[in-house]
RNA sequence: GCGGGCGUGAUGGAAUGGUAGACAUACCAGACUUAAAAUCUGUUGGGGCGUAGCCCCGUGUGGGUUCGAGUCCCACCGCCCGCACCA
């Protein structure tokens, strides 16, 4: 027999499932329908090994479900709209519709080789025009329905390249291409309400039985629902058209605590103020000098400008508070304005010391623990709201009382006494969706003189980007581009022009899922098919899309409902959710000057070897794998330059060398830092390429591997001695069916085979479907070393291996066909139902029991399954090592636990 | 800064509150071979002792709950993800 050779078998298999149309969704009322769908693909031009994890996970269970009698729906498309093909375009002189087109065929071919049950007939992209011309036709919907408006929102400005930036192309308050200092800018744009279903999208978490629970508790804390207390300080000497200060407030409990009122630069007083103030006009022009990023305003320093303004409490009116223009205060939240208590929030502390204002404590803790209160040097006392305090300036309710207790009080009071009202509120901010970019599914509305805004007639849909344009000059160039941008007003026909902004890109990916169910139809959804085949019944992907595109998705879905494109049914439209952990491979960065350094870049103390240092620095921050000698010293792991190693006249092979090699490079300061678990990117050089890797041992050995070893939440290390692994396995796999198929046919049974093909087929099984898989493969190994060693005739050992190649199949398809075909399987591995395991052969009737002593292991006993209780603690108590402990006395207690243990406290 | 997660042998990891280390990698030893590769077999958490056996320690650190904790609770340390214009 041949060995097993993948390069020819993979394509043939690929070739007879496309043949017989295997995964074509087709709609059967005799089976139970399945909708799984991965997070589909940004075409970056290459599939990563991330990617494969990604896909053979869903793989796994869509051939699962196959297996198991459902109509299967996977289908597979491109999330095609996006930055980087526009920064392809600047950087190339090319288009990114060109650029989007060519990765898309590269990826596509990537993914054919991998052998997934795609169904391909449903495939689209973002940026094809019939997609985004029934997203326009929807943004319409939605407009009619009151779930789109426009208002004024910041932006990043760049102002030398006169362009708007992404967060991500913000570095360190600079514009990554120009370099020049960023401003924050008011621009109109369009939003979705999504905040008119907070309620709805924080309570219907509830009913995400299948989603994992920190998705969850993540998305609640966006939405972020709180009640408190809005009231309002009046001025004392207002100015002009202000004489009071809304606030929102979640801690009302701490108002006797209050030391500072702050607003935000962009609320209407400090506006006003700024008109005759330049000092104050000036500290505002500073704070918008900042990136949009809450990550960026957090952790700036908390600065703030004294108005000169007070406040009266409402309490007290002799009692009057400073108002302050704050940096740390965003408009977006609440009122644009707080009341600051110092004793308890950090940042009100850190802002109070700064300005010396007072620090009041108004609650203290029940049970004294010696620390100092902040007024005394201590941090900002801020317990769980669910644990007891002592109001010491309480005001309302018990002295002592949990803050939640003293929150409803506080605001109970303040009601009576006319001070405020309790209010509701959410974090969660309508999402703003307009773009001031070229490659995104144009605003299909027109602004008109006369009409104001208009929204372009349905059958003018697709708004269709305009293709010829060029990305030579900075900023977005449909502004520039006369003939597209001016159009007829749709509804007076008077001159009129686009709107130039696109859509935010996840537009686009909060409603493929649904598209996927009818990709032809002449609306965004055939209702029918929207009917039978949603919801999507496993959704795979990065627990990096967690909050934003799966709230966003969960808000389509109902928008989209609500305009009668999705059933009722779907207004929640993933059923199970699953997050991955990412592929990571360790990377080789130069020590000096790569990061990771722990932040300490420290001043080389040789100049010369610095130097040395800097240049090579300059030049690669980063070494590729196969520049490098990686090993592992005294539990570290240590990696040498080749090129170094070699100058030296070292031996790659010999440890010794490379140990002296490493502290050799420590003194010249040219080592080589292996950061361990890093995410793939190509600026990083530790990115695996899934075609090299099937080049080398095929698709299933790349699938096998990525869907071993760690937990499928969980980040796997990509190792090439993993994949070797891996690969070594799967031949054994073959020779092991090989074996089975030429065993001699005596007839022979093996019990014990029999039974671990039954516990195979049950714990393989019970991995899948619970997205073990790393388990179902561990079972999968322990089988082939049981069945490899079974003596049996070649009846026996040829059903094992052809069960053994069925439980394989979702993880490597084409080995699986295969070995079925050799072992004389009937059609297609890939249609054959699955394997059932006979309950009788799961239990055993005997168990090894562990008896403990104070909960330590001294012994074991092994007894028949059904033994009583009573039996097993007699026979645990007349064992030798129960009766040393006891030494003739009798036990405190005797815990047993039928088939688990027993444990004797003496 | 805020929110969420993770931490177990040399390595990836397994373990409904019930024998920690399944399964695999790596290493070592053996078989086969002129040799190597491949393949097969076996050993391997650390330490100790009177070494067919037994004892002690051990799941990031420190506490707690429990007959019993890798698992539950609290605090801390480290790493990772998200933070609304990357996708």
């Amino acid at each position: 027999m041949p060995r097993y050779d993948a390069s020819k078998s993979e394509p043939f298999w690929q070739d007879a499932w496309a043949r017989s149309g295997t995964f074509t969704a087709r709609r059967d009322d005799a089976k139970p329908k399945y909708y799984v769908l991965e997070m589909f693909p940004y075409p970056s031009g290459n599939l990563h090994i991330g990617h494969v994890r990604n896909y053979a996970m869903g793989d796994v269970v869509a051939r699962y479900k196959l297996a198991t009698g459902h109509a299967v729906l996977h289908p597979m498309g491109w999330d095609a709209f996006g930055l980087p093909a526009e920064n392809a375009a600047m950087e190339r002189g090319i288009h990114p519709e060109g650029w989007t087109r060519d990765n898309i065929a590269n990826m596509k071919a990537q993914f054919a080789r991998l052998g997934l049950s795609l169904d391909w007939s449903r495939e689209f992209a973002t940026c094809d025009p019939d997609y985004y011309g029934h997203q326009q036709s929807m943004f319409i919907d939605f407009l009619e329905k009151g779930l789109v408006y426009r208002k004024n929102a910041v932006v990043n400005w760049d102002p030398v390249d006169m362009t708007v930036l992404a967060n991500e192309q913000v570095e360190d308050g600079r514009g990554w291409r120009s370099g020049a200092l960023v401003e924050r800018r008011e621009l109109t744009q369009w939003f979705f309400k999504i905040s008119d279903y907070s309620d709805e999208l924080l309570s219907a978490l509830d009913t995400l039985d299948n989603w994992p629970e920190k998705v969850k508790t993540m998305q609640a804390n966006w939405i972020g629902k709180s009640r408190g207390l809005q009231f309002a300080f009046g001025l004392v000497d207002a100015p002009e058209g202000h004489d009071r200060i809304e606030v929102y407030t979640t801690r009302p409990d701490t108002l006797l605590g209050a030391s500072f009122v702050g607003i935000s630069p962009d609320h209407p007083l400090a506006r006003q103020l700024e008109q005759d103030n330049p000092d104050l006009a000036a500290f505002s022009a500073e704070c918008r000098k900042m990136g949009t990023a809450e990550e960026d305003l957090e952790k700036a320093e908390k600065r703030g400008f004294d108005t000169g303004l007070r406040v009266r409490h409402p309490f007290d009116t002799a009692w009057e508070l400073p108002v302050y223009v704050a940096n740390f205060i965003l408009m977006d939240y609440g009122t644009g304005a707080i009341f600051g208590c110092p004793a308890h929030d950090a940042r009100d502390l850190e802002f109070a010391r700064k300005y010396g204002l007072p620090v009041v404590s108004t609650f203290a803790p029940a049970k004294d623990d010696g620390s100092a209160l902040p007024e005394d040097g201590g941090d900002a006392y801020v317990p769980p709201k669910t644990e007891p305090v002592i109001y010491v300036r309480g005001f309302a309710g018990d002295t002592e009382q949990t803050g939640n207790d003293a929150i409803d009080a506080a605001i109970a009071f303040c009601e009576e006494n006319g001070v405020g009202r309790g209010v509701t509120k959410f974090r969660l901010r309508d999402w703003g969706l307009s773009r001031q970019r070229y490659w995104g599914c144009p605003i299909p509305v027109v602004h008109c003189d006369a009409c104001g805004v208009v929204p372009e007639r349905k059958e003018n849909l697709p708004v269709r980007l305009p293709e010829d344009v060029s990305f030579d000059i900075p900023g977005n160039p449909l502004d520039r581009h006369p003939t597209w941008r001016d159009t007829p007003c749709p509804a007076c026909g008077k001159p009129a022009r686009r709107e130039t902004d696109t859509m935010d890109t996840f537009v686009d990916s909060s409603w493929y899922y649904a598209r996927f169910t009818s990709p032809g139809a002449a609306t965004p959804t055939d209702p029918d098919e929207a009917a039978y085949w949603m919801n999507v019944d496993q959704y795979i992907g990065g627990v990096e899309h967690a909050i934003l595109h799966l709230l966003y998705s969960r808000f389509f879905a109902r928008a989209m409902n609500e305009c009668g494109h999705l059933p009722d049914k779907a207004r929640e439209p993933f059923d199970a959710l699953f997050t991955q952990g990412m592929v990571t491979h360790e990377i080789y960065t130069n020590k000096l000057f790569g990061p990771g350094y722990s932040g300490k870049k420290t001043i080389p103390t040789n100049p010369e070897a610095s130097e040395k240092a800097w240049i090579r620095s300059s030049v690669e921050k980063f070494f590729f794998p196969e520049d490098v000698v990686s090993f592992s010293h005294e539990g570290k792991r240590m990696a040498v330059l080749k090129d170094t190693l070699e100058a030296a006249g070292r031996d790659p092979q010999n440890i010794e060398d490379l140990v002296d090699q490493e502290r050799e490079d420590e003194e010249t300061e040219l080592g080589v830092l292996v950061i361990p678990s890093a995410k793939m990117s190509k600026s990083k050089k530790n990115v695996v390429d899934p075609g090299t890797i099937i080049d080398q041992y095929g698709a299933d050995t790349a699938r096998w591997f990525v869907l071993s070893d760690s937990p499928p939440e969980r980040d796997v290390e990509w190792t090439a001695a993993g994949a070797e692994a891996a690969s070594k396995h799967l031949g054994r796999v073959w020779r092991i069916a090989e074996a089975a198929s030429d065993a001699p046919d005596t007839g022979k049974g093996d019990d014990a085979l029999l039974r671990e093909m039954h516990k195979a087929i049950h714990d393989v099984t019970m991995g899948i479907e619970s997205f073990g898989f790393n388990t179902s493969v561990a079972r999968l190994y322990a089988f082939a070393n049981v069945l490899q060693k079974s003596q049996a005739g070649r009846a026996a050992r040829t059903q094992a291996a052809r069960t053994m190649a069925q439980l394989m199949s979702p993880m490597t398809p084409h080995l699986s066909e295969e070995i079925w075909r050799l072992l004389g399987g009937e059609g297609l591995i890939a249609n054959a139902p699955w394997p059932q395991a006979d309950p009788a052969m799961l239990v055993e009737d005997e168990v090894t029991l562990p008896i403990q002593v104070n909960g330590k292991r001294r012994a074991e006993i092994t007894v028949p399954k059904e033994m009583s209780k009573e039996d097993v603690e007699a026979r645990a108590l007349a064992t030798d090592a129960v009766q040393k402990a006891l030494q003739g006395g009798s036990p405190k207690k005797v815990i047993v636990v039928p088939g688990r243990i027993v444990n004797v406290v003496v």
